[in-house]
RNA sequence: GCGCCAGUAGCUCAAUUGGAUAGAGCAUCAGACUUCGGAUCUGAGGGCUAGGGGUUCGACUCCUCUCUGGCGCACCA
C-alpha cells in the first residue's frame, strides 16, 4: 500500500482542477498526533505566487480535493497547512488484507530496471578484515531490497584478482611447491610470510617482478597458479558470506582480471573521443573542476583501477543494460568515483538516464572514536569478528540453561550476525559509526534483538493460539490506529529506503512498529479468559501483522528472526 | 595549500530533504509485576542544533564566513 503516494496524486489532481501549475505537490506524515497522520504544506509557497492568503488557497485546495475513502477529513491549520486524518475503518480493511498477502500488499514496481549493485570487492591477496563488513552488509541489503520492489538486479563482486603483489604470492606459493595448499588455510600469514621473503631476498623479489610479467604475458604455469590461488582465497570469503548470511556466491564474482582484455580498448575509446591527453608521460584525462586528470595509463604503459573501472561501467551499462548502478563503497573513494563517473559519461560510455551511484559509508571506529583495530594495532580479521559476536551472543541470551548446546550454538549465530548488522544498518551510513559489544547486544533500544525479542513474543502467543486467526480486524483505539497505520507504511517506507539507498530508513520503522506493540502488549491481552472472542481474534491479527511484518522487513535487511530466544 | 564530509541532550544516534513545540535509546531519578515471555512498560529532568551573518511566511536542513575534527589530493587499489 503506498499511501503517500495515493495522496500525492489527489493533491496534484486538486491542483489540476485549479489551473495551478503542480509543481512541487509533496505531502509528508504529520510532525504530531495533533496535526492528523499527513499533512500538505504546499498552500504557504504558493501564497507569492498566487497572490492569495495561503489559508485561502488551502481552503481551496481542500475543496477541490476528490473523495477518496482513505481520507476521513481534512482541516486547515495554522498560516495554511493541510492536515489529513486517515479513515480508521479504511485502515482496518487495507491491513486486513495486506496481513493476508504474501507481500504484504507490497507491489512490484510498474517498471522494473536492470540495476547493479557492486558490493563487497575483497581484495583476493589477503583475508577480509573490517574494512569489508560495511560494503558488504549495506550492499546486500540495498540487492535484497531493489529485488523485492521488482528490480531486476545483478550483484557484482568486483574482486580485486590482479596486480603486482600476485607475482610475489605465485612465486611464494610455487616455492613451497605441492603440498603449499595448507599453508593458504591462513592466507593472512601466507601474505605476510611471501612479503617478508620479498623484503629479505632480493632474488626472490626479483623473481616475484618476473613472475608478474609472466602472469600479465598469459604463462599458463602461472596462470595455473594464480587459479589456484584465486580459488583458495575465494573459498575464504564464501565461507565469510556464509556466516554473515550474505547473498553471495561465484556467481556473481567478476573479477578485475575479467577486464584486462577491453582495458587498452578503454584508452582507445577515450582517445577517439579526444579526451585523452598526455601529461608526465602518463595517459589522462583532465575533468572540469579538478585540479588532478584521472589517470588510465602509466608512464610505462600499465592500467590502473580507474581504467579497469570505467571498463566495469560500461560493462554494465552497455552489455548488462543496467539503468542504475550503485557502487556501494567507502566514502574515501568519493573524488575517484566522481572523476570515474563524469569521464564515463564524457566518453559515451553511459547515457544519460543511466543512473551511477556512489553508495558511500563512514568509517567503523572503536569505542574510543580511534578506527578499528586489534590490541597491537593490526587489522581485524572478519572471520574472527564475527565468531566473536556469537561468542558474545551466547552471553546476552539469559536463559541459554533451557537449550542444548546445538540450539545455543544456532540462536547465538542468529543474534550475533543480526546484531552486528543491525547495528551497522542502523545508522545513517555517511556517518562514522561507533562498533560498540555492548550496545548492540543491548536488548534496549533500536537493536536487532530487541526486534527479534517483539517478534519471539508474538510467536509465542500464536503458537499457544494454536490456530490461525480469523475475523474481522477492528481498531479499538488511538493506539492500535497509529500501529494499523504503521503497518500500511511498509511500501512507503521500502520505496524511499531503496530510492536513496538509505537502509536505515527500514531500522527506524522497525523500532516504532515494535515499540508500538509493546505498548500494545502491555496494555491489551489476547488470550485471557475475559477478553472476548471478536477482540481476540482482531488483537491476535494486529499481533500477526506485525509479526509479518517484523519478519520480512529484516529479512531484507538479512537479518533473520527466531522462534524463541 | 586546494578539495570533500561532518559537528544535534553527559554518551550513542534520529529528524520523512524547507514545515507547527528538534525526537529516541543509554546513563540519572521516580513508578508499574498472582509475567498471554518483566529480556517489558509508564513518567521526570536534560538543547541558543559548534559560532557569527544572510535568504523567507517558516532554517538542524539552503547560501556565506569563522572555529574544530576526519578524509582525499598522478602514475597503489
Amino acid at each position: 500500500m503506498q499511501i503517500k503516494a495515493t495522496l500525492n496524486q489527489l493533491f496534484s489532481r486538486a491542483l489540476e482542477h485549479l489551473e495551478i501549475p503542480s509543481a512541487s505537490v509533496s505531502v509528508v506524515e504529520a510532525g504530531k498526533p495533533e496535526f492528523g497522520d499527513y499533512q500538505f504544506n504546499g498552500a504557504m509557497a504558493l501564497a507569492k505566487q498566487l497572490g492569495k492568503a495561503p489559508r485561502q488557497i488551502a481552503q481551496e485546495i481542500v475543496e477541490a480535493l476528490p473523495a477518496h475513502p482513505m481520507i476521513a477529513k481534512t482541516e486547515i491549520a495554522g498560516p495554511g497547512f493541510v492536515n489529513i486524518h486517515l479513515d480508521a475503518g479504511w485502515l482496518a480493511t487495507a491491513l486486513q488484507s495486506a496481513v493476508a498477502d504474501a507481500r504484504l500488499g507490497v507491489g512490484r514496481k510498474e517498471e522494473p530496471i536492470r540495476a547493479v549493485v557492486d558490493y563487497s570487492s575483497p581484495n583476493m591477496a589477503k583475508e577480509m578484515h573490517v574494512g569489508h563488513l560495511r560494503s558488504t552488509i549495506i550492499g546486500d541489503s540495498l540487492a535484497n531490497l531493489l529485488s523485492f520492489l521488482g528490480d531486476d538486479v545483478i550483484r557484482q563482486n568486483h574482486i580485486g584478482d590482479w596486480g603486482t603483489q600476485f607475482g610475489m604470492l605465485i612465486a611464494y606459493l610455487e616455492e613451497l611447491g605441492e603440498g603449499a595448499e595448507g599453508s593458504l588455510h591462513d592466507l593472512e600469514n601466507f601474505y605476510k610470510a611471501a612479503k617478508k621473503r620479498f623484503d629479505e631476498d632480493a632474488a626472490f623479489a626479483d623473481k616475484s617482478r618476473e613472475y608478474v610479467v609472466k602472469l600479465q604475458g598469459g604463462d599458463v604455469r602461472c596462470l595455473e597458479l594464480w587459479d589456484d590461488f584465486i580459488d583458495k582465497s575465494l573459498g575464504h570469503c564464501e565461507e565469510v558470506y556464509r556466516k554473515l548470511h550474505v547473498n553471495l556466491s561465484r556467481e556473481h564474482v567478476r573479477a578485475e582480471s575479467s577486464y584486462n582484455e577491453e582495458l587498452a580498448q578503454i584508452v582507445e575509446a577515450l582517445k577517439e573521443k579526444g579526451l585523452l591527453v598526455e601529461s608526465r608521460g602518463a595517459k589522462v584525462v583532465f575533468v572540469e573542476g579538478d585540479e588532478n586528470p584521472l589517470i588510465v595509463q602509466k608512464s610505462d604503459g600499465g592500467y590502473l583501477y580507474a581504467t579497469t573501472d570505467l571498463a566495469a561501467i560500461r560493462f554494465r551499462a552497455q552489455e548488462l543494460g543496467a539503468k542504475r548502478i550503485s557502487y556501494v563503497v567507502d566514502a574515501r573513494q568519493a573524488g575517484h568515483f566522481k572523476q570515474v563517473f563524469t569521464v564515463a559519461r564524457m566518453a559515451g560510455f553511459v547515457d544519460e538516464e543511466v543512473r551511477l551511484e556512489h553508495v558511500s559509508f563512514g568509517m567503523m571506529l572503536d569505542k574510543n572514536g580511534r578506527p578499528f583495530k586489534t590490541r597491537d594495532g593490526g587489522t581485524v580479521k572478519l572471520i574472527d569478528l564475527l565468531d566473536e559476536a556469537v561468542e558474545r551472543a551466547k552471553g546476552a541470551i539469559t536463559q541459554r540453561e533451557a537449550y542444548s548446546d546445538e540450539e545455543l550454538e544456532k540462536i547465538a549465530e542468529i543474534v550475533g550476525i543480526g546484531a552486528v548488522k543491525y547495528a551497522d544498518l542502523s545508522i545513517h551510513r555517511e556517518s562514522n559509526y561507533i562498533f560498540d559489544w555492548d550496545r548492540m547486544l543491548s536488548l534496549e533500544g533500536n537493536t536487532s534483538l530487541y526486534q527479534q525479542y517483539a517478534y519471539a513474543r508474538i510467536r509465542s502467543i500464536l503458537r499457544k493460539y494454536g490456530r490461525e486467526p480469523e475475523g474481522e480486524l477492528r481498531l479499538e483505539d488511538e493506539l492500535q490506529r497509529r500501529m494499523a497505520l504503521k503497518l500500511l507504511q511498509l511500501e512507503d517506507v521500502l520505496h524511499a529506503a531503496a530510492r536513496e539507498a538509505m537502509p536505515h530508513y527500514i531500522t527506524g520503522y522497525l523500532y516504532d512498529l515494535s515499540t508500538l506493540f509493546m505498548k500494545f502488549y502491555e496494555t491489551h491481552p489476547i488470550l485471557r479468559d475475559d477478553v472476548s472472542e471478536a477482540l481476540r481474534q482482531s488483537r491476535l491479527l494486529l499481533a500477526q501483522a506485525t509479526a509479518k511484518t517484523l519478519s520480512l522487513a529484516l529479512e531484507l535487511l538479512g537479518i533473520k528472526v527466531l522462534e524463541r530466544l
